[in-house]
DNA sequence: ACTATTATCGTACGTTGTACTATTGTCAAG
DNA sequence: CTTGACAATAGTACAACGTACGATAATAGT
């Protein structure tokens, strides 16, 4: 292995398999995965399509790069802190993460083979739950359920079509009721003007379950 | 409307949204939803490609269209089981259908416009939460909650690459455990080995979670 | 200076979604 | 019985896609 560690002092004209995921990663970002071809990230670098080939091996390892990329984002539980505060936060990071990143769920599905960033943030988290007194199975458990939570709502909160507040209530006026006649579907009424009342934020929404959760878990372990 | 009732004998040779929705749900099942083109969508029904789009305005209306297909399966809450019976039935009736159609979930992220069978469902969760006794409010959240662990489940279980246990041993000792060094990952290797020695069910699995989010939803209730 | 390796890219092929156009089959009005 | 309208079925064509292949340019080791 000849590559010395001189770093090329910018590398913002030099390619790199680091810069093409982070590109990607942007471009996806702001145009939707779909809008993310390796010609247009080849443009968007300055370089030709083809040159993106001696970073990546295809466009699925590309992707795959990119999830882990957008894992590596999300912030470990501390491990000063006691474990539900611990849970929380590493929850509330992934949240937040996934929201910024929406097309990141969708690719979920299709690839199966964990990057090494998701692999240290499993290891963490379980590491986590074990010494807060879980049981192996139990600590098991614990983790899909709040995996479950965390992508859920994330997935949830992409199809969303509106991002704050007062276009959830333009939204709901203007789109959603008139699709809904209030003799069929009287109780999505009555919600979608309760919510518009009371405002809609996901981070409020999302601590809300998350707690829940928490608290169920509480007694699942054996504290010793 | 000039279209009259009579159903043409046999619906095996015509074409109809129907039929091609259909079809394309059983390719997206056989071959992921990568493999659906609308070229091999009409092949399998027997016709030109362009045909199709007398049925379907665009690929997307069609994927819209398989999505709320999906919707038609899940089963509706039970009126006059008890709620949380009631919310469990569809739930696992919920994870069932996602899990024959993994394609669907990752769907869910792009596509943002509800189908009639969608608000359906939605709407006779809702009636369920507020006839049990949930407030406006809390009818919100634990929708969110309950929605939020299905999808995430169904996500997690997608991304899976083995499907029974059996799957998940053989997995596990040729090509999960060559990945986890015990000295990097000692948790994760301790969590396989005890995941291999349990088993592992699906269902069982998403039930536990499940019973504990019903169980920490039923003191909000204002049982009246 | 010469060679081997690494990095870059142009061209070309097969496949995709679909706009446009042409061709049928059916039926109501004359 | 004719005619004109409309619904249904396709063929062709085009731009954009992922990427196999081979050619070039830059760099490093001798």
């Amino acid at each position: 292995m000849p590559a010395r560690e001189h770093r090329q002092i910018a590398s913002d004209t030099v390619l790199s398999k680091q810069r093409v995921v982070t590109e990607a990663v942007r471009l996806a970002d702001s145009e939707g995965v779909d809008g993310l071809s390796m010609r247009r990230l080849a443009g968007a670098l300055g370089a030709g399509a083809m040159s993106l080939y001696h970073y990546v091996a295809s466009k699925t390892e590309l992707l795959d790069a990119m999830i882990d990329a957008v894992f590596e984002e999300i912030e470990l539980p501390p491990e000063e802190a006691d474990w539900q505060t611990a849970m929380r936060r590493r929850a509330v990071s992934a949240r937040e993460v996934l929201a910024r990143h929406p097309w990141a769920i969708g690719l979920m599905e299709s690839r199966t083979t964990p990057g090494p960033a998701n692999l240290r943030h499993r290891e963490a988290v379980t590491a986590c739950l074990r010494r807060a007194g879980f049981p192996i199975l139990m600590a098991t458990h614990a983790n899909w359920l709040l995996d479950s939570y965390v992508y859920g709502f994330a997935l949830q909160e992409a199809s969303l079509p509106f991002d704050t507040a007062d276009e959830l209530a333009n939204l709901t006026e203007d789109v959603f009721l008139p699709q809904l006649p209030p003799d069929e579907f009287p109780y999505l009424n009555e919600s979608a003007a309760a919510l518009v009342a009371a405002g809609y934020d996901p981070r409020e929404e999302f601590t809300f379950g998350l707690d829940l959760v928490l608290a169920a878990l509480e007694p699942l372990r054996t504290s010793a």
